[in-house]
DNA sequence: AACTTAGCTTGACTTAGATCAAAGATGACA
DNA sequence: TGTCATCTTTGATCTAAGTCAAGCTAAGTT
């Protein structure tokens, strides 16, 4: 289920991989960069429905997401479950639950999926003379809690057409920002994880699909989307007012 | 409105601050802990209602609340805006923003308050011979993270009186911490930022807080609350189920 | 090709919480 | 001491979204 991936020297490193434009180096200088081969040593191969961590258990690497995609959940006591992420390549996962070395939640592959290893002490070992690196980090945690302020947002203050509306413009950033079309993509995600994630039923998540799509705001058919008046969606979260 | 509070020699430290245990320091080695003397050149005293931050500007400092309580939020070009956290003495604010060094949220003193300020760049300085303070702040930041994740919880998968518990004895758990009664308080914030925070509306809030009253799990008058029964509003946030 | 299974859609009905409205508290201030 | 202004409570009503239920689709699987 997870499978171990060597890194050798013949292998992509952080300076030549393509994702450098939004991984981990994102915004960092191409000097430093170069310096960051040694940080990835290994990848992992996740299965489709297997997952990368568990709420609980250790903690001491970071995963940079290469192909595929990962959501993240908490689990109570109580047994409900809230999805608090989805992650697509180029994205690191792994950032809460620094606190005490335990992950607070569980990241879970949405579809065959790779991510490259980024070993804590490892980022000790090399921001001794990649300074930035450091800051790198903190800006990726900044950036964590700055997303989930976003979403705590639309779930406290917007009403369901909204925030499936916001969620289509983020994800449509978020493909864009990756080279892909920002108007024809594939949701990795059933109704019922988006509805999770959005503080909705999959019932009322259909149902907006099929709205919209009334609209003529989409063309939709299953997880496949087409965005057809991107500013409809844009004015449905209050770019005007 | 924004008054500056110079650290001189004899001023408190980090290391005698009575805050040791709850702020900034928190877990960190003794040993390493005295090292940090230098790292609070400056407080700042803000009154009621004042700004610590704006949302938009620039930022180069944390800031560690010493008395009072401040609360954060993020406004929307549509107007709403989201109180993404309460702060009381002890929290770190100003850990969201770090991604390009301006603050995505604006910090507001619900009463009173004076602020330790922490600048980055004296961080950067003092961890090269304190290494744990970088971890320090990765943890900081992490249990921020985690701590949203936590409000994502409430308002994606609760219901009201539910969010409303789930509050209240985070309130109670946090204030005891700083060594203050974890059943007799006085809430620093009103039923519509109450509200605001939960996703709900101040009606609704007011007519829990009754509803808790009646049913004699709580007793309250204005912002000021007495928890009689904690294990009835443990069991309502689904500790059994 | 027939049978499963998991996911999606749609309809009918219910309800938790919002909205609208009005009347008490509380504290600040002249 | 009265009068603002702000905050809070409570009631009456409305509605967005949840719940329950029944089909529909697509993709495997034998």
């Amino acid at each position: 289920m997870l499978k171990r991936v060597p890194v050798t020297s013949e292998s992509t490193h952080c300076s030549t991989c393509m994702m450098g434009s939004v991984c981990l180096p994102v915004g960092m200088p191409s000097s430093e960069v170069a310096k960051l081969d040694e940080l990835v040593k290994e990848r992992l191969r996740i299965e489709k429905g297997q997952s990368l961590f568990q709420h609980g258990t250790a903690l001491d690497a970071l995963f940079g997401l290469r192909t595929g995609s990962i959501k993240t959940q908490i689990v109570e006591a109580s047994g409900q479950h809230q999805i608090t992420g989805f992650y697509l390549p180029g994205e690191i996962v792994g950032l809460d639950g620094m606190l005490d070395g335990i992950h607070s939640s569980t990241a879970i592959a949405m579809e065959d999926s790779e991510v490259c290893v980024v070993k804590l002490d490892d980022i000790d070992e090399i921001s001794r003379y990649v300074p930035s690196l450091q800051h790198q980090v903190r800006r990726l945690m900044s950036k964590e809690i700055a997303r989930s302020h976003q979403v705590l947002l639309a779930l406290g203050s917007m009403r369901s057409e909204q925030r499936l509306a916001a969620f289509l413009i983020n994800l449509s950033q978020r493909l864009a920002a990756l080279g892909y079309s920002s108007t024809d993509f594939i949701m990795r995600m059933s109704r019922e994880e988006i509805g999770n994630y959005l503080g909705l039923t999959l019932e009322t998540v259909s149902r907006l699909f099929s709205r919209f799509a009334r609209d003529g705001v989409i063309r939709v058919s299953q997880r496949e989307v087409k965005i057809l008046d991107i500013a409809a969606l844009n004015e449905l979260v209050g770019k005007p007012c």
